[in-house]
RNA sequence: GGCGUUGUAGCUCAGUUGGUAGAGCAGCGGACUGAAAAUCCGUGUGUCAUUGGUUCAAUUCCAAUCAAUGCCA
């Protein structure tokens, strides 16, 4: 398993490896999986795919509800394939949650319907809070009250099983049965930086702009609510110039950078490497 | 050259009917079990352009200066 923050090299690094491994790659991140989403998503080049086969890397739409369990189905599956003509695997991304299902699973739960999240979606805040307090007292101690998405999560998934969220996802963490060695690819922040600035230029001269644009029809659903795509519909809408939505770009890829960072730094069982 | 307007945090700006000031963004830190490139939380002293004047007290009122900008010549 390769992690890292975004623009650190995960993917020649994983290529690289998968080679001498004589393997494949089964990515987890959350939007390279998008056939959609190519440019400003940083999809592995054609050159790239072709030389080391890749597994669920544009090999779904954003019209279709996705989510990181049904996510962690399928690789899992895909994988227990791979072991069968392989000794090893190389996992690589960026989406931390994503990462996490593949390495200790996740529980398992039924879906809301599109109904019941409009129905909470509607609530205000103090009302999620009071809601929770009163039907899982114990997460509500823990959980974050002033984010209105985990709120309604736990409400989802307590209407949906009739029990409390902190206890259907108590002890769901499993041990696979293979062994994972956790890579964590870093570098100094300064040249991350100059990465993330270079990479969104190219970005930018190979058509960020126009890939977005015939993305205006889709720019609702959830998947196109991404660094690299919401500046430049903010753009296309005219509230900026395409100056100044590749420099936001610029900035809330740095943002992620360090949210990813944040994120693997917590995972002691990550060995960390320079890139 | 004349008449205005503006000059406050890295940026955009609010404000103080005179008692030395606060938002958004950025920056920095953090959380995270089906939205995760998502979502959320914490963190704000800056010669209030400069120099004088009035005043117990000026960033606030007055004057001059400098800079930016607009209109007229």
């Amino acid at each position: 398993m390769i992690v890292g923050p975004t623009a650190v090299g995960k993917t020649v690094y994983a290529i690289k490896v998968a080679k001498m491994l004589d393997t494949e790659i089964v990515s987890c991140d959350s939007r390279q999986c998008y056939c959609e989403l190519r440019i400003g998503v940083a999809r592995p080049s054609e050159d790239e795919l072709g030389s080391v086969k890749h597994h669920f890397i544009a090999n779904r739409s954003v019209r279709e509800p996705y989510n990181v369990f049904t996510y962690e189905q399928e690789a899992m599956e895909r994988i227990h394939n791979l072991f069968n003509s392989h000794d090893i695997v190389v996992a690589v991304g960026g989406s931390g949650l994503y990462a996490d299902a593949l390495c200790q699973g996740i529980a398992l739960l039924p879906d809301p319907t599109p109904e019941l999240r409009a129905e909470l979606q509607a609530l205000p805040l103090d009302e999620l809070q009071g809601r929770l307090k009163a039907l899982d007292p114990a997460y509500f101690e823990r959980v974050d009250k002033q984010n209105p998405v985990r709120l309604q999560r736990a409400l989802e998934v307590i209407r949906m099983t009739g029990r409390p969220y902190s206890e259907v996802i108590r002890q769901t963490k499993m041990k696979r049965p293979f062994e994972i060695e956790k890579i964590g690819l870093y570098c100094q922040p300064h040249i991350l930086r100059e990465r993330i600035d270079r990479r969104a230029s190219l970005m930018a001269e190979e058509g960020l702009v126009e890939e977005v644009r015939s993305l205006t029809p889709l720019r609702n659903l959830q998947p196109l609510n991404t660094v690299g795509y919401k500046e430049i519909f903010a753009m296309l809408d005219g509230t900026c110039t395409e100056e100044t939505a590749l420099s936001a770009v610029k900035t809330h890829s740095w943002q992620y950078a360090k949210k990813q960072m944040s994120y693997f730094k917590r995972d002691k069982s990550i060995l960390w490497k320079e890139n």
